[in-house]
DNA sequence: CTTGACCTTTGTGTAACCCAAAGGTTTTAC
DNA sequence: GTAAAACCTTTGGGTTACACAAAGGTCAAG
């Protein structure tokens, strides 16, 4: 197989495919003619379960921690629960932080609607942003939420 | 006031203010002396104008074209209320991806208590993540979730 | 044999900063 | 009075998970 018979079989861009390659994730053999990757049927699975742990949340840092332990024969369960564990709560505070985002994106649409264009001076918006509560000095704010899943 | 004088008044790093100023969100004058960026009362009213849209989600390029409107003239009214619109079913997407997500982890680490941590056996890497759904070929998957609030 | 499709590597761009380095300035302290 | 601490400047690199373009080799069809 080669890159982009791969990326078919799994349903990835061949820029995917070589992404991985190059961080070590997927480490396919050489055609020793054209130098082109060969991938095998292990690849495609190894693909399969790079992709699941993706939607599990993983960066392909962890995935490749993750592959790398069961590729020298240790048990990656309990790397992996502690992760899960970890995330997890991250993930729930990252919901609250946009609930409260499309909570105030909302009250601004709304308030933009019972004060049409016809509004005063047309700045309804504007104010809306100036009344807005000062973001505080809190490190926990939402513009801080940059690290993703 | 000097970089680290407005960045203590409106709670974010210098690398923060130099960061706007960079991109044009902050026009501060030059101390000619010694090249210093001088910030006054109004750049801090910016500055803090410049939080508030971020907490709504707005990107540095948007709020540099808010501003803009703003600084010749233009209501940027209609602009904010369009990018809002816009941006919010995307925002309320990017929570149900969050949900989703965190409901497949949550799964996860309770079908971790039902299952030994296992050495892999050549064929399991990882049963918990490999019983996982195959992600589809969709491409509106989670592992998609690049575009940020 | 010439295309066109596909392979390779390398480098660039994305978002919103953070951080380090190198060098000038201002403030503080002894 | 001056030396060190603290702060300023610009430049450039790092972060995530790829996407995309360029330059050049390879392969299959006509
Ligand atoms: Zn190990
Ligand atoms: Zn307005
Ligand atoms: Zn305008
Ligand atoms: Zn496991």
């Amino acid at each position: 197989m080669k890159v982009s018979d791969l990326a078919k079989a799994a349903g990835v861009t061949a820029e995917t495919v070589r992404h991985y390659t190059r961080e070590g994730l997927l480490a396919p053999t050489r055609d020793p003619n054209n130098g082109y990757h060969c991938f095998d049927a292990q690849d495609l699975e190894r693909l399969a379960f790079i992709q699941r742990a993706r939607t599990l949340g993983f960066s392909i840092k962890e995935v490749r921690d993750i592959l790398a332990h069961a590729d020298h024969g240790d048990s990656p369960c309990p790397l992996v629960r502690d992760l899960l564990a970890q995330r997890l709560p991250e993930i729930r505070e990252r919901i609250r932080e946009l609930e409260a985002l499309a909570a105030r994106m909302e009250e601004a649409l709304d308030a933009w609607a019972d004060m049409p264009d016809g509004t005063p001076d047309g700045h309804s918006l504007c104010r809306l942003i100036e009344s807005l509560p000062a973001p505080s000095t809190d490190k926990a704010g939402l513009a801080t939420a940059k690290e993703e899943a």
